[in-house]
DNA sequence: CCATTATGTCAGCTATATTGACATATTCCG
DNA sequence: CGGAATATGTCAATATAGCTGACATAATGG
């Protein structure tokens, strides 16, 4: 019912208007503005049904993906991570830590701490969100061609604040360490 | 304070872990995921901070993008783009309607509809924000040379769920009907 | 010992979404 | 004509995910 197809006027619009403060004097890349829409939208469709049984939502992805990867971690890196508050980040851990799929340790070092890691059963959750989404990008790119992996890479990095792509990208690198590199590597 | 830069552990994890029942073979593009999980994040948070300003949230800017983009469209056909219920959807229009963002007119033959146009200040805001958008990704493709363009929208071309991807794609290229077009076209 | 840090928690609020039920106007069809 | 279907809007209740502000506890560190 109603399809997506719109059948409409659309009026021819002045195409020099001018655009305003802020902006750009180009004409706006409609269609990536879309395209990365609806491919966020699909990327994260496929683990929200997983999710939903289990009661959980995507900020419990989030989480459980951050711990899963970074073994360890504080609950202030995950605050830094998310930008999130701690009192929205403690009542999703909470819940994560209630039904076992996330545990916490006292630090050795400094007692304060409450350093993450996902149990067993969080790994198994983590590692089949992440299968659904490796099974979109791995058709994408085998679709593709040899190339496109480094490309769509590049493109998704550069998006990232330069601010902080540096810190994102070391974080992004940073828990490989130790692990196995199936694939082509970089 | 708390870089984001985490030194722990990082337990080498068994190379070969069975994923349970849905999930790849494959060992998981980490890299994909999280750079997607970056990339949206920062790709709509520009327009976040002058949405914020003017009461709206990333809903209003939804909805403002898609009626800019097509004018003259149905309530239905934004249901069925969004993915939302009409009840959630009310309440954000009504508000872009009362702050006089998005006009609506009865539809010619069906009078029924109601059909949903931009008003001009409703263009000037989603031309300011698809600028801010279309910055980022322009100054992406500019640092990445020729070929991106291209292979960026292949790559999120094909990320949307092959079942509509046609529709969406159709879409997408629709609402550029009459329009200049000014870059690289295609 | 005191300031700072790391974390947790209570209370209340906002934004965005949901389901279910129902109302109104209009169109379509037999 | 009259009833079914369609397009839209609305009321009420609920859920999720975020927020601010305030405060508590425990541990660290000078």
């Amino acid at each position: 019912m109603a399809d997506i197809s719109i059948t409409t006027a659309s009026k021819p619009r002045s195409a020099a208007t001018p655009v305003g403060a802020a902006a750009e004097a180009e004409e706006p890349y409609w269609d990536f503005i879309e395209l990365l829409f609806f491919a966020y939208r699909d990327f994260v469709g496929d683990p929200d049904e997983v999710l939903e049984k289990l009661g959980f939502g995507r900020a419990h992805h989030r989480v459980l993906h951050f711990v899963n990867r970074n073994p360890g971690m504080r609950v202030a890196d995950l605050l830094d991570i998310l930008r999130i508050t701690k009192q929205s980040l403690g009542r999703v851990l909470k819940e994560l830590i209630d039904k076992g799929y996330v545990v916490q340790k006292e630090g050795a070092n400094d007692r304060r701490q409450r350093l993450l890691y996902v149990s067993p059963a969080g790994e198994t959750l983590a590692m089949k969100l992440a299968g659904l989404q490796t099974a979109r990008i791995g058709r994408v790119l085998a679709e593709l061609g040899p190339g496109a992996r480094e490309a769509a890479r590049r493109f998704l990095a550069g998006m990232i604040d330069a601010q902080d792509r540096d810190r994102v990208l070391r974080l992004i690198a940073h828990a490989d360490r130790g692990r196995p590199r199936g694939r082509d590597g970089a």
